[in-house]
DNA sequence: AGCCTTTATCGTTTTTTTACGATAAATCTC
DNA sequence: GAGATTTATCGTAAAAAAACGATAAAGGCT
């Protein structure tokens, strides 16, 4: 996770890579949408969504989790996520601001 | 690129996957800022701002082409690479509707 | 023409990611 | 308590990404 290479980049790029990172897999952004759909926790369920195994959306959920997209409780047996909205809106924040900062655009290219 | 498992995940789904992943990597993060800082296209110089070999860079300035995020073109020796605006507003606003139809919350969540 | 500069591509190695089955821990149900 | 259910973790295999040096192609320079 944290090579040599990439922290030769500034600490804001890097964040910003990771957080992309997180969003770079179909399944991830499945179950985001599944629980914002649902607009509250899913205790299971979500395994039977997706088309691969349990413990691969296991690993998925907890990529969510360690990126600080989702956050994540335990109900007796179940496991129920849901969208971490401040953190949620924190995230969206950045990726608005690198967008829109870098659009402001005079047509100087080619 | 194409693996058996991702094209069972839904279009859309593949598609901000993807683009998030050409996103996912501080350098070409830094890459992408720094088109935006001068403004107008770069002809060379981009490896000198990077801590990175010269062939490493040219793969992802190639994968940000792939992605469409940015677009090249041949002066002489050099090579001069801009940020395709009408593509970076698209993404923009593919990446600010996940955001916003995502956010709207209410509180329902653990 | 001969040499230098620039950059894409090739071949290769290393690292990371993705995926699965098997297993273990924890909790329900009877 | 015994058995079933749920889910995280472990071990491992396969695929993809990242990085570099070497090389080649193409355009400048003198």
């Amino acid at each position: 996770m944290t090579s040599i290479k990439k922290t030769q980049f500034a600490p804001e790029d890097q964040l910003l890579a990771e957080l992309a990172k997180a969003l770079a897999h179909p399944a991830r952004i499945a179950i985001l949408k599944e629980l914002a759909k649902r607009d509250m926790c899913i205790c299971g369920e979500i395994v039977e969504v997706l088309p691969l195994a349990q413990s691969t959306v296991s690993q998925h959920l907890k990529e969510l989790l360690q990126a600080g997209l989702i956050k994540g409780t335990v109900d007796g047996v179940k496991s129920c996520y849901c969208i971490n909205w401040e953190a949620f809106d924190k995230i969206s924040g950045l990726f608005s601001a690198f967008f829109s900062k870098t659009a402001e655009k005079s047509g100087k290219c080619c």
